[in-house]
DNA sequence: AGTGCAGTTGACTTT
DNA sequence: TAAAGTCAACTGCAC
C-alpha cells in the first residue's frame, strides 16, 4: 500500500505484460486501465468477432496483472471522460501508453486525449511497440531504425506492482456483443484470444508447423496449418512483433542446416518487416483510409456500390467457386491466407468494379486480425489505386487450379458443388449436363470481359500525361527503399546491367 | 544419322 | 503478391 500517486497505464492494442515498454517504464506504482469505447465498436470496420477476441485477451491480461499485484481496471465509456475521472480520483499526473497506428477514429480520439491531457497538466507519454516510427521525416533509413528496435532487448516485466491504495470500480463482467450493439457475427472457427493460445501458436509454428511455410502459405489448404496464425495476437498486442522476431531468430539457430526451415524463417522475417512497412504508410498518411493514394483514381468506380454485386461478394455467392469458397472460409474462421485475401480484393475491385471504400470495411469486419495500418494500404494496393504498384488482376479460375487442384477446398466450403466432377468444378458453368440441377448461381460477371475492361481502364489512366509525375512523388514518400525485396539477386544484377538507366519508380514494390 | 517440325519451356515484355 | 502474350531455344519424334 502506498500514497504515491500512481502512473496510469492506458492499455489499448497491447494486451500483454511481456515486452510491454509502457509497463516497464511506469514503475511499481501503476493504475492499469482498459477502456471499452462503445463509439469505436459502432464503427463500420469493427465487429463482434474482434470484440470476442478482445474479451479473451482482456480476461487474460486482467489475470496476469493480478498476479503481479494489481488487476486491470476496466471501464466503459468515452476515453477522455474515463481518463479524466481516474486521473482526478488518483491525483494522477503521468500517463503512459503505446503509440497506436489506428483508424481515423482512434487517431481523432488520441488527439482529444492529448488536448485534454495538456489542458489538465497530465503528462502523456506514448512509446513505440513496433518498428513504426512516429513523425518520420523520410523513408530513407527507415529499415535501419526498425532493425535496431527489433534487435533491442525485450522490455522487462516488473516482478511486482503495488496494489492500489483504495478500491476503484471496474467492470467485472465484460459486455457481450449485444451489449455493445454489435451485429450478429457467427464465426465458429475463430482463433482464441488468450495468451496461452498465442504462445501455443508461436511455439508450434517455430518448432514444427512452419517447416514448409514458404511453399505452403500460398494455398488455403496448407496455409491454415503452415502459416504462423499469429496475426490476431500481434494485432491486439497479445504478442509484440519484437517477441515474435526474437523467437524467430532463436528458432533459426535451432533449425540450423535445414534448408526448408531456413527458407521459411527468412520468408517469415520478410512478412514481419512488411507488417511494419505497411503500418508506416498509414502512420504517415492517415487519409489513406478515405482517399485514393493516387488521386487520379477518384471517381473511376461508382462511389455508390452496386448492391447486388456487393452482396454476392460479401456472402460468397458470386458464382465463381474459388472466390466463394475463400469468402465463406473467411466468414467461418475470421482468417484467410494472404494470397487469397489479395484475390478476394482483386476480384471485388477489378471484376466487380466495386470501390474499395465499400468493400474494405466488409473485409475489415471479417478479419479477426484487422489491423488498420496494414488493411487500408493493402486494400488500395489490391485495387490499383496507389498508382505506384503494378496492376495485379488475379484470375480466380487459374488461382483455383493452382491452389486447389484437387478441388478439396471448394467442395468443403461450397457444398452445393460437391457432386460436380473435378473437370468442371472450377468452372461449373461449363458443365452442360448438371449446372441447372445445382443450387449454385451462374457467375455474376463474365470473367474475361470484366478483367479486360478493368485492365484497359486502369492502364489507360496510367498512360495519361500527369499520372507518372504524381506517382513518382508518392513513391518517394511511401515506397520501399529495399532493392530486390521480391526479386532474385541475379534479376537485380541483370537489371542493373541492362539498358534502363534509372529504376522505374512505377514498378517499385511498396 | 541428319533434318524438319510440332510442341514445350523459359525469359522477357506488355497490359 | 498477376496474367497473358511474344519469341527464341530446346526437345522428342517421324522419316
Amino acid at each position: 500500500m502506498s500514497n504515491i500517486a500512481p502512473v496510469l497505464i492506458w492499455f489499448k492494442r497491447d494486451l500483454r505484460i511481456a515486452d510491454h515498454p509502457a509497463l516497464a517504464a511506469a514503475g511499481a506504482h501503476v493504475l492499469p486501465v482498459y477502456i471499452i469505447e462503445p463509439d469505436y465498436w459502432a464503427l463500420t470496420d469493427t465487429s463482434a468477432r474482434q470484440w470476442a477476441f478482445t474479451c479473451e485477451a482482456l480476461e487474460n491480461l486482467r489475470a496476469d496483472l493480478a498476479m503481479l499485484g494489481q488487476p486491470l481496471i476496466i471501464r466503459k465509456g468515452d476515453a477522455v471522460e474515463e481518463l479524466a475521472r481516474l486521473c482526478k480520483a488518483y491525483r494522477i499526473s503521468q500517463m503512459v501508453s503505446h503509440e497506436e497506428t489506428g483508424n481515423g477514429w482512434t487517431f481523432a480520439r488520441d488527439e482529444r486525449v492529448a488536448a485534454w491531457a495538456r489542458a489538465h497538466g497530465v503528462e502523456w507519454v506514448e512509446l513505440p511497440q513496433s518498428g513504426v516510427v512516429r513523425r518520420l521525416r523520410s523513408r530513407d533509413g527507415w529499415q535501419g531504425l526498425r532493425n535496431r528496435f527489433m534487435r533491442a532487448p525485450l522490455a522487462q516485466t516488473p516482478p511486482a506492482i503495488a496494489p492500489l491504495a483504495r478500491e476503484t470500480s471496474t467492470l467485472e463482467r465484460l459486455p457481450d456483443a449485444r451489449g455493445l450493439r454489435l451485429a450478429p457475427d457467427p464465426c465458429p472457427h475463430r482463433q482464441s484470444g488468450g495468451r496461452q493460445a498465442a504462445e501455443q501458436a508461436l511455439s508450434s509454428f517455430l518448432a514444427t508447423r512452419g517447416a514448409k511455410y514458404r511453399v505452403a502459405m500460398s494455398s488455403p489448404l496448407s496455409a491454415e496449418r503452415a502459416c504462423s496464425r499469429l496475426s490476431p495476437y500481434i494485432a491486439f498486442g497479445v504478442l509484440s512483433v519484437r517477441q515474435v522476431e526474437q523467437a524467430r531468430l532463436s528458432a533459426r539457430a535451432d533449425h540450423m542446416g535445414d534448408h526448408d526451415w531456413q527458407q521459411s524463417l527468412s520468408s517469415f522475417a520478410k512478412r514481419l518487416a512488411w507488417r511494419d512497412h505497411f503500418m508506416q504508410k498509414l502512420e504517415d498518411e492517415p487519409a489513406m483510409e478515405y482517399n485514393c493514394l493516387h488521386p487520379a483514381h477518384e471517381g473511376l468506380r461508382p462511389r455508390e456500390a452496386d448492391a447486388t454485386r456487393l452482396r454476392a461478394w460479401e456472402m460468397g455467392e458470386t458464382g465463381v467457386p474459388f472466390v466463394d469458397a475463400c469468402m465463406r472460409y473467411l466468414r467461418a474462421t475470421g482468417w484467410l491466407n494472404f494470397r487469397m485475401r489479395a484475390m478476394l480484393m482483386s476480384f471485388a475491385s477489378y471484376h466487380l468494379w466495386l470501390d474499395w471504400r465499400n468493400t474494405g470495411p466488409i473485409l475489415a469486419r471479417l478479419f479477426t486480425d484487422y489491423e488498420p495500418g496494414i488493411h487500408w494500404p493493402q486494400v488500395q494496393m489490391q485495387s490499383g489505386t496507389t498508382g505506384i504498384n503494378t496492376i495485379r488482376i488475379y484470375n480466380p479460375v487459374k488461382q483455383g487450379f493452382d491452389q486447389d487442384s484437387t478441388g478439396q477446398f471448394i467442395r468443403k466450403w461450397v457444398p452445393e458443388l460437391a457432386s460436380v466432377p473435378l473437370q468442371h468444378l472450377h468452372t461449373p458453368w461449363t458443365w452442360a449436363n448438371g449446372i441447372s440441377t445445382l443450387r449454385y448461381p451462374e457467375p455474376i460477371v463474365d470473367l474475361a470481359k470484366a478483367a479486360a475492361a478493368a485492365r484497359n481502364t486502369l492502364w489507360g489512366l496510367r498512360n495519361e500525361s500527369n499520372f507518372r509525375q504524381t506517382a513518382r512523388a508518392i513513391s518517394h514518400k511511401h515506397g520501399s527503399r529495399a532493392s530486390g525485396n521480391d526479386r532474385s539477386s541475379s534479376a537485380v544484377i541483370r537489371k542493373a546491367r541492362g539498358r534502363t538507366p534509372h529504376p522505374d519508380q512505377l514498378r517499385l514494390d511498396i
